[in-house]
DNA sequence: GCTTAAAACTTTAGCCTTGAAGTATACAGG
DNA sequence: CCTGTATACTTCAAGGCTAAAGTTTTAAGC
């Protein structure tokens, strides 16, 4: 009788601490390179770039509030944002008639001009960066990352 | 004859950047709520939480440099996380012997017994927020995910 | 009308991050 | 030895991020 050697199953727990490096490990590496491309090739940054692309799907502008929820970043975090924006003429808030408190944030001509070109610049960055993937992967990949979704209560 | 509306057919590249919105989404999600549970739970950060986990894989130190390389993060930004555990008391440099220049980080005793503590935890925190994903999901996920390598060249 | 609470935003302190500049040390060639 | 260059690290400036505190305005209850 041939004896075969079983390796201890690895627990359900190490193998989802592995993946989880992983999926870390594969989007901060393409977070990067898109950083860097950005940052030389049009020496801007992702977090304005999320902006202007929100800013871009809602030509008449968002609120500085709605904008937070939409990135789900926090509010004084848009302020810097779009102050940086603005003092690039990217943006411009105009201030929201009926409430004197809330701020309307909103591309310029320039802003929607540059935000087109990064656009598409951006996308085709994207095809190449993930190249390895076929339709199908994309497809089983994007499944799998939505059963991930759900869990965050119970801490 | 039954005429059949078909959409045309997205091209690969909206589909690789839809793709990429998820994986952003996807590590974000969990990234951010890991982030939150250190800092709540154990009063400490994810960078930190990095840096002792390489550490503890290297009971004799890391020298600045090593670990900057180790981690993909500059050697500036090693100083100050350096910094921070060594003023909570759960690493110190010692001077290499023989080159003046270079130090060498180490955990305490102290913070051994804190990373080990936060490490179980962390694992635990995993296992619940990947709970959506059975071990054929995980391999899967950990598969594709390892053909996106390998495309950061020609920019 | 007054008071109080809620909402919208900005400001602040602290940490993380980078790239670039600065300091000290090591080493190699003459 | 001396000089230049490379290495190891720190410091700095700027941006991004958060939670918490602060300001102004709105709205609700009485």
């Amino acid at each position: 009788m041939i004896s075969v050697q079983k390796r201890a199953p690895e627990p359900m727990s190490k193998t989802r601490l592995r993946l989880w490096l992983k999926l870390l490990k594969t989007s901060s590496r393409i977070e990067t390179e898109l950083r860097r491309r950005m940052r030389i090739q049009y020496g801007t940054t992702l977090p304005r770039f999320d902006v202007m692309a929100a800013l871009s799907r809602h030509t008449s502008g968002l609120k500085m509030s709605t904008l937070s929820n939409l990135l789900r970043v926090s509010n004084g975090n848009v302020t810097g944002i779009v102050d940086r924006l603005t003092e690039e003429g990217h943006a411009l808030r105009v201030s929201m008639p009926g409430d004197r408190r809330a701020q309307i944030a909103v591309l310029t001509p320039a802003g929607r001009a540059s935000f087109a070109k990064l656009a598409a610049t951006h996308e085709a960055w994207l095809d190449q960066l993930l190249q390895g993937l076929d339709a199908d992967d994309a497809a089983t990949l994007h499944a799998l990352l939505g059963k991930t979704e759900g869990e965050i209560d119970a801490e």
